[in-house]
DNA sequence: CCAATATCTGTAAACGTTTTCAGTCGCTGT
DNA sequence: ACAGCGACTGAAAACGTTTACAGATATTGG
């Protein structure tokens, strides 16, 4: 009779003329009698009755909502793995949270720490540095937490990674191949984990390709358009004349292929141009940009799927007698490791430059070349 | 003393040997004895105690997370509305809660009917059409929203629009000028909100420039990359022999552009091509793409910022005796209409053919022209 | 030293749901 | 007709927090 806020079980019960838990069970289509069903249900309908999903979450001890952290939603590869996550979480029921840390390690922290406030279930976490601040957080995580990127072995948290390091070597390599011998590197800061893997692929192809590195061609700057852009300027500013450049991202490797117009060089003929993370970006420019698929998307969909396994595992309020040291955390089950296989995308930014890539590329998504690389 | 998961108030309380009102007070920082304060802050330090955000949520009626809905979080514009909406929201301390509808309409519907189980204290929605059905259905939203779109006058729900008819005639007057005069219009579908706007906008631009509309220059698709190519090679194909390409968005620009390409058409000489929306592609790709920034930053901002007025004038379960008809809706103050201004950003994709563009634009992002729109 | 007051504290209710536990009812079989 | 049984129902507790209210202290003024 009640108009104060919006309907509830018990308007429906006074509606109805049954108890609240009449209702409740007819709503969760527990047992009851065809009278009294009708009855709720018509209750309900006509009060436009829909179930306060933040009681259900105190009740039932879960909020169907998972966490994904990342540093920027502005970079491509983190809108790929929002896209997959978004989907697994919704199939199974859940909504999805998002959180913009920039990279401010103690925001990184503190998304860890707010599990504890149970407002999602679980977490989905993509640093760019592991710090021994983040290993303690994470060990004592008051939820199921899946990491995108690498994690030292003792910690107790699922993790899926790239393998970086494979990765820029199958890029390299391929310059090598190709006949590039002064082959130029683009990268991040080397004190992220991206930034050092690559380096260590970039020299380990090389290596095995018999070129003797050359310092002067790398360049360490951050991950961004603008900084390739300028890395490439310097490159040849200094006179180090490189006839390729590998960039550990995509957007560098747009920038430097900038840079390369700028300075009227032609791609690939005079200058072969690789990146890595195969975004959106490499099909959409011009000449389509070869670029290392690093499993984004699928970086993405397993730590989802790894997250929504962790939480079948210890259901709502169960009070689980066993052994179980802790409560939140991974136990059920030691933390899992998974690295996904890169996948080197060729097209027409780096081909050989023996052939002219004017019309050998009218259908630049088809006639792409694929190396694929086995995780190790 | 019971280990029975988490700790709580009432684990506080034991500990500290005080009432659960006590430790609820300190923790507030409602007024408490200097040894009360003390013994709870140690106990709640020692247990490592975290609120329960549900319950907290559950007691207050908000839950300090909003909600926004678009089609699909893979285009750039969405990412860049996410962007502002995640700053403002986290700024105010609300989570925000990302949903992909696909661009289906009944998800869309159910997203707006969601708001009844209150988990999210209100929506953003970016709906690419407007049904009879969504007017219904915002018309009794449980709870406030704003959408980023056009509304008809009547629907009482505030709403944050582009000018798509300015955004494109400044576009297509800016081609006139430069001396195209076959401008070739590759759009979307004809039947949403933006299509057919943007469609008004080209013709009223060609009219006023004083160059008769061509239909064999016009075609409608969908947006995407793939579309944008296409539909260029399909123009050329059919001889209309177009000079210019004016293109619904960045990525059916960015399409069109590797179809001249792949013909050896040379951009902007032998076809000038503009964007819209101005999106990190049009900054990333070569030639740099000129393009309309049809506000997406500052629609996202605005609309996350009118929300949470919105949500200040109905604080948590206060209940106001007003003559307010309808409890969620955005009554105290009617609905608000705000239009974006859009802004023509020139870059060498439609430079003046004149003037070579080799080495004019060294700087492409500091040596791109600007025209502004003033809003309707 | 007592009364008046200001300050602090504890009990209990409330938010909206699910679920346990007893109870009520009607039915069946003999 | 009655015991027994099953299916259904309602009262009440629980989830963890905030808060109104009343009761209990300490503090001050006379």
């Amino acid at each position: 009779m009640s108009d104060g806020g919006p309907p509830t079980v018990v308007s429906i019960a006074e509606r109805a003329g049954v108890s609240i838990a009449s209702v409740s069970r007819v709503l969760n289509g527990v047992g009851a009698r065809p009278e009294t069903v009708r009855r709720v249900e018509r209750a309900a309908a006509e009060l436009g009755y829909v179930p306060n999903a933040v009681a259900q979450s105190l009740k039932g001890g879960r909020t169907k909502q998972l966490t994904f952290a990342m540093q920027d939603i502005g970079n491509p590869v983190y809108v790929a793995m929002v896209r997959q996550i978004q989907a697994v979480a919704r199939a199974a029921g859940y909504r999805l949270l998002l959180h913009s840390t920039d990279a401010v390690i103690e925001d990184e922290l503190a998304v860890v720490r707010s599990l504890g406030d149970r407002t999602s279930d679980g977490l989905i976490l993509c640093p760019i540095r592991i710090t021994p601040e983040h290993v303690e957080v994470l060990t004592a995580a008051a939820g199921p937490v899946v990491v995108i990127g690498s994690l030292p072995q003792g910690v107790p948290v699922d993790a899926v990674q790239a393998d970086s390091v494979l990765g820029a070597r199958l890029a390299v390599t391929h310059l090598v191949e190709s006949g590039r011998r002064r082959i130029a590197f683009v990268n991040g800061p080397l004190d992220t984990v991206p930034g050092h893997n690559r380096r260590q692929g970039y020299l380990k192809a090389l290596a095995e390709g018999g070129v003797v590195p050359d310092p002067a061609l790398e360049r360490a700057t951050s991950f961004g358009l603008a900084a390739g852009r300028e890395a490439l300027h310097d490159l040849l500013d200094a006179g180090t004349a490189p006839d390729a450049v590998f960039c550990a991202n995509d957007q560098l490797a747009l920038g430097a292929a900038q840079a390369a117009h700028e300075r009227g060089l032609r791609i690939p003929e005079e200058m072969a141009v690789v990146g890595m993370d195969d975004s959106d970006l490499a099909r959409a420019c011009w000449p389509p940009l070869s670029s290392v698929d690093l499993g984004s998307e699928e970086r993405g969909r397993t730590a989802a799927r790894m997250l929504l396994e962790r939480l079948s595992d210890t259901p709502g309020s169960d009070d689980r007698q066993g052994p179980g040291p802790e409560p939140g955390g991974p136990r059920p089950g030691a933390a899992r490791r998974v690295t996904t296989a890169p996948r080197l995308v060729v097209r027409a930014s780096s081909a050989p430059s023996t052939p002219p890539f004017t019309s050998a590329f009218t259908s630049p998504s088809t006639s792409a070349t694929t190396a694929r690389g086995g995780a190790r």
